[in-house]
DNA sequence: ATGCCCATTTGCAATGGA
């Protein structure tokens, strides 16, 4: 089972890319975010017609979290749980009737910037509710992944500059060490499962993320912060990971690219 | 040091992104 995130950056201008995407790549559940679409104008029919399930968690603007599905869905629930006054669409859950079912979270993890600021406070604090809720999935000892846009970069090697982060709230050390304390729980980042690294590499660093700015893509000045992290249980299923980069080339791209898993489910 | 680009808004400049 083929199981993607991919944070599109408006279904509205990306209808086509993705639909593009989706009919190449064939993933059985793309889990998208920043949709920037409320439920009732996310265009639903041009999935259905493609043979998925379409589940959505939208707000107006900004944000918001989707998951598109060729197997059924069950469980879905809305909203990260922890705190009732969090309007914010960025979290998405279901369970995917594979021969294996699958729990998938979908997350929209907040940028966080600038920092030191509410908005880094706000972000550190759905951490500490993410941890929270990673934690009563670990005891349930099913196969769960937890994916999306996570806005952190875990290392150095996930930085084409490094240095051009280190203030930034996607690399900052309280970042990062929040990041941990959640993958150390017992989680697996599938990516690097499958891709250690070691350096020196041969070629350069593989990356979900280049802004639309001064040229990223062209000088592969990207960094990677699109995660797909699995419970022990999915972990023993993980055949593949894969980053499908070169969407960033084509027309009118995402500022994001793809990332998928291969599970033996 | 700052902006670069892109998407959205009942828009025509501002905000958010990362």
């Amino acid at each position: 089972m083929k199981i993607a995130t991919f944070n599109i950056n408006g279904i509205k201008a990306r209808i086509g890319a993705l639909t593009d995407w989706l009919s190449e790549a064939t993933p059985d559940v793309a889990v998208l975010q920043e949709i920037k679409s409320v439920d009732d104008a996310f265009p639903r029919e041009r999935f259905e017609e493609m043979g998925y399930q379409v589940e959505t968690h939208g707000q107006k603007s900004f944000n918001g979290v989707a998951i598109l599905s060729r197997l059924p869905l069950e469980d879905i629930r809305r909203g990260l749980p922890g705190d009732e006054g969090d309007e914010q669409a960025r979290w998405i859950e279901a369970t995917v009737m594979a021969e294996r079912p699958v729990r998938l979270c979908g997350l929209y993890l907040p940028n966080g910037n600038p920092a030191p600021g509410p908005k880094f406070d706000y972000k550190l604090a759905w951490m500490a509710r993410l941890e929270a809720r990673v934690k009563e999935l670990l005891e349930l000892e099913e196969p769960a992944v937890i994916l999306g846009d996570y806005n952190i970069i875990p290392q150095m090697e996930d930085a084409a500059r490094p240095e051009a982060w280190r203030n930034d709230a996607l690399f900052r050390p309280e970042s990062r060490a929040a990041f941990r304390r959640i993958v150390n729980l017992g989680l697996t980042d599938a990516f690097r499962a499958m891709h250690p690294h070691m350096p020196p590499q041969p070629g350069p660093e593989q990356f979900s993320f280049w802004d639309y700015q001064a040229g990223a893509w062209d000088r592969n000045d990207g960094i990677r912060i699109d995660h797909l992290l699995l419970t022990p249980q999915a972990a023993d299923l993980l055949r593949d990971c894969q980053i499908d980069s070169a969407v960033r080339g084509r027309e009118k791209p995402s500022d994001h690219v793809p990332v998928w898993v291969d599970l033996a489910a």
